[in-house]
DNA sequence: GCATTTCTGGACTTGTGAGTCCAGAAATGG
DNA sequence: CCATTTCTGGACTCACAAGTCCAGAAATGC
């Protein structure tokens, strides 16, 4: 399918209306009719854009909403290597979290787009990429004498990852960060004893 | 409403079967007419007893299967009071959660009962009890000079709790425990310096 | 054993939302 | 500028699942 200046400038419009809609309503579904009313276009449109219909734009939507997960992360992600940007990592991944409410938009969508082979695939590219950084900061930190060098990055930056999705996770039905925090502080504690 | 033994029984056999269902099949949604299928009852009786309909029938299952979490981890989760015992419950947690497989019954829940207050007023009641108890086994480790004493134990066992729930998370859609195992090890590390 | 309540079966209504279809407008390329 | 492709609007079909209703069976209690 070969797209226009126009027919990407649609297409675009589609994701992201659909996005900021799932981002806006704590409603965790959404309808094509949502789409439509938000993003001014026919159903004829989202089936034109989106063949596979329903389920091939909500996996165009979590890729986009996966790519903001990191890329809010930035530029504190890619650079950790001493303790303040470290810091400054934490502050930011609870500020976003905490900004974003009691609600996410890739979890309404794993529940919606649930079965699809292409969901998980989707949710384990970011965890991946998302645990590699981590462990890139973590070698560059040991490499400098700043961390405690007797246990393997990866592993460690798996724990990180888990922690911070534990502690989001349950800011859903909490309402705060309080968790989040307190296994981030214990996590990085660990690390530099 | 006063249910006669026969009643009860019945009531029992919808959400038993409903939560089985649940549990068995990887699909996150489930049709009152699936209930019916798997529990041989009619649709008047799944609103005799569920009058709310299908939210209220979901609820008293998110019930069911929050009880599970926690009596799952029974009894190592009750008598944290030497390391070895809690070796056997970061054991017993593992375990039970690989036998699981990819699929948690409980958030299938949330995302079909999502905006109803009952629904996260019990994810809420089953993470707060589950961290107290994590946390009296601190306390009593604290106190028998096993476990570090500088930190405060309800604090400590909120980082476990998110820890886990993180792993648990991330094995939904890796399908291993290795996050898991990974952030519980290094937490139990922590709490051991 | 009779009246009353609880329980059960299943046909029926109703709303909703995904996906189809086609006719026509707008853009593109030679 | 003309042929061809891409894009758009909206009415339509169709399936499915929640919830309603009522008549009759079974249990309960006095």
């Amino acid at each position: 399918m070969t797209l226009t200046a126009k027919g990407r400038a649609t297409r675009d419009r589609i994701v992201d209306g659909a996005a900021t809609f799932l981002r806006e309503n704590e409603l965790g579904d959404i309808t094509l009719d949502d789409v439509r009313a938000v993003t001014n276009t026919s159903k004829s449109q989202l089936f034109h854009y989106f063949p596979g219909g329903k389920e091939d734009l909500l996996l165009a939507v979590m890729h986009h909403e996966a790519d903001r997960v990191l890329s809010d992360q930035q530029p504190y992600l890619g650079t950790l290597d001493d303790w303040p940007a470290w810091n400054r990592w934490r502050d930011a991944v609870i500020a976003r979290y905490r900004a974003q409410g009691a609600h996410c938009p890739l979890n309404s969508l794993i529940g919606q787009v649930g079965t699809t082979p292409g969901a998980d695939e989707v949710v384990r590219a970011l965890l991946s990429q998302w645990q590699g950084l981590v462990a890139t900061g973590i070698r560059s930190m040991q490499d400098a004498g700043l961390m405690r060098t007797d246990l393997p990055a990866e592993r460690l930056a798996g724990a990180l990852v888990a922690g911070i999705q534990g502690g989001v996770v349950i800011m859903w039905s909490t309402g705060t960060t309080d968790h989040l925090e307190a296994v981030l502080d214990a996590l990085f504690d660990y690390l530099r004893a």
